[in-house]
DNA sequence: ATGAAAGCGCTAACAA
DNA sequence: TTGTTAGCGCTTTCAT
């Protein structure tokens, strides 16, 4: 049955005081050798460790971040997930998942639950925050760091590719590659990444007197994205975009199916594509998509270095808002500048 | 700062005893409606809820359950993670990750840790577990689950689909299409699915009177299922094999990407080729592949009306091997068998 | 229905 | 270095 090992059984057993026990598996305590052997023997044998939640009541911390997440449909969440959780076990936390609810923005709710566990820290992976719930975090003293999403809240914490740079570099590749009609697929336009991408792709297209030519909305959806691409491809050639940046990869992957398999177009004689993240699929020969890297492996360890500052240091510490450049990666989705060269 | 409001706060404010307050909180005690509405003023007021791990200690119960999982890279497991942590967040309960050391069987060290957070069950996501462990957490009480792995440990609980059966079912599709040359990639070795899928497989041939006529090792690795295509099928045609069962679709895909971009071969023309899983890429119409479906949901299903029957009745409940039958998912990547329809 | 009191398993003063 | 003691915030008898 379940039989709980307590610190009192090895302390009886080993003959010393319960608070020698607790001692011996606290780090930085003062136990002679002596005793601590004799412990140690004693908590082998009957199988004892100690109660992570029982520690976790009297010192106030309980070594659990909270991980938020809406969805993982988007391959770039479970790898970053994975480089996540990953890092903070080596700091001896553990992230504990709360499935954001798909329908509405009801946060609020889940961020109860959240801090109902007490919680060391939150990361919000794309989900949007309100300011009531952000000042209650603060007021529990909890840090929260937005993973790919930012926002103008004061005094929040963000860590996100700079997506605005990134739309940049996608405009400016497709410029001076010569394409003439530009086309441009939004992801869900409540999310900062979406508008980032989109404000600095703007920005450089604009620059160069020019500005987007075709527009369309694909919520950061397969579905929406196919359909998307149809009204504004399924027409007389001469009017069609000869380029087209997609917000995300696995938006712009549906859509060079669409290109291709229900339109007959190729790609990139016919129209160059560019996404956005680097997943995994993007780099399958069978599509060699063109995109904007998302550094996950940074921005990972740049939302764990300023989670650990605040639980570390939480009066020092102040909030920041980090975005992570990143380098397009040229494949064969989209044509290359006139001399263009590999190394740029 | 971090203000911390305890029942005791709540109880004083309301002018009850913490008793009380408790009681309120707690879902079957017995209030007044008087009292309870004073109580839940006073909490609303100062923002009071209950700490989940104070509850944890006293009950016993942490409502949280371990998740170890060895690498994400497989786009199955992030559904059937979003499917578990969704399902398992509906009864009250939340998932805390540990990511399986990639290096080595270390799943001991993992275990003791998970062990550490009194979790009220434990689900392994591709990961074996020696019989030591088992009895540990037998010993602890916990129940486990392995999803998607089986072992033949007595008394332990495992979700798997059918992999024998899956196996079957793409031999008898492969034969009766004819094919003259079969070729099977392997998955790790050591996994149980691959051992089953290619047990099942044989099996069918070998009543068929034939058998695996090529032979490589793809270790559920893309890069190695790429050089394993290649030593397969880089070879004259008459050598080559003209089907080819993968045991699981990354491979499928990588291989798919080899013989039509690296070995000009044609899809399903020159070879069939046929996946194992049915994630989402295999949709894809750049891939299209054949493959039998792993039912996630199903999956997830039974994991956790094994963890909630184990939970609640621990004395009841008996170890099960649940394996799910899933329907082959008939796509372009394999030639169709003469006189076959849509429907079956 | 309600309050007082005991205790879940542990850490952290405080003495000795 | 060690034992004693007092909690951490809660649930749960046990009286009343």
């Amino acid at each position: 049955m379940a039989e709980k090992i307590t610190s009192l059984q090895v302390a009886q057993r080993a003959g010393v005081s319960q608070s020698a026990v607790s001692r011996v598996f606290t780090p930085g305590a003062s136990v002679s050798k002596k005793t601590a052997d004799k412990v140690r023997k004693a908590a082998r044998e009957l199988g004892y460790r100690p109660n992570v939640l029982a520690r976790a009541m009297v010192k106030g911390q309980s070594r659990i971040i909270g991980l938020v997440v809406g969805y993982l449909d988007n391959y770039f969440y479970p790898k970053a997930m994975e480089l996540l959780s990953t890092s903070l076990q080596e700091q001896g936390y553990h992230l504990l998942i709360f499935m954001a609810p798909q329908t509405g923005e009801n946060i609020d709710g889940v961020m109860d639950e959240i801090l109902d566990y007490q919680v060391d820290g939150i990361v919000l992976a794309s989900v949007a925050m309100s300011s009531e719930i952000s000042s209650r975090c603060q007021q529990a003293g909890v840090p929260v760091v937005l993973f790919n999403r930012n926002q103008d809240i004061d005094g929040i914490t963000s860590v996100t590719s700079d997506n605005y740079a990134g739309g940049r570099k996608v405009a400016e590749f497709l410029l001076a590659a010569g394409h003439e009609k530009i086309g441009y697929i939004a992801g869900w336009v409540g999310a900062s990444t979406q508008r980032d991408r989109e404000a600095g792709f703007r920005a450089a297209l604009h620059q160069a007197g020019r500005d987007i030519d075709a527009y369309e909305i694909g919520n950061f959806n397969t579905e929406t994205a196919r359909q998307a691409a149809r009204n504004m491809f399924d027409t007389a050639p001469e009017k069609r975009p000869d380029a087209l940046f997609v917000a995300n990869d696995h938006m712009a992957i549906a859509t060079l199916d669409v290109l291709r398999f229900e339109l007959g177009l190729r790609v990139p004689e016919d129209v160059s594509v560019i996404g956005y993240d680097d997943v995994p699929p993007a780099s399958w020969p069978a599509y060699n998509l063109t995109t904007m890297r998302q550094r996950a492996r940074t921005m990972v360890d740049e939302t764990v270095n300023a989670l650990m500052e605040h639980i570390q240091s939480p009066d020092i510490a102040r909030p920041r808002r980090v975005a992570i450049d990143g380098p397009l990666i040229v494949r064969t989705s989209a044509r290359l500048p006139q001399g263009w060269t590999p190394k740029g």
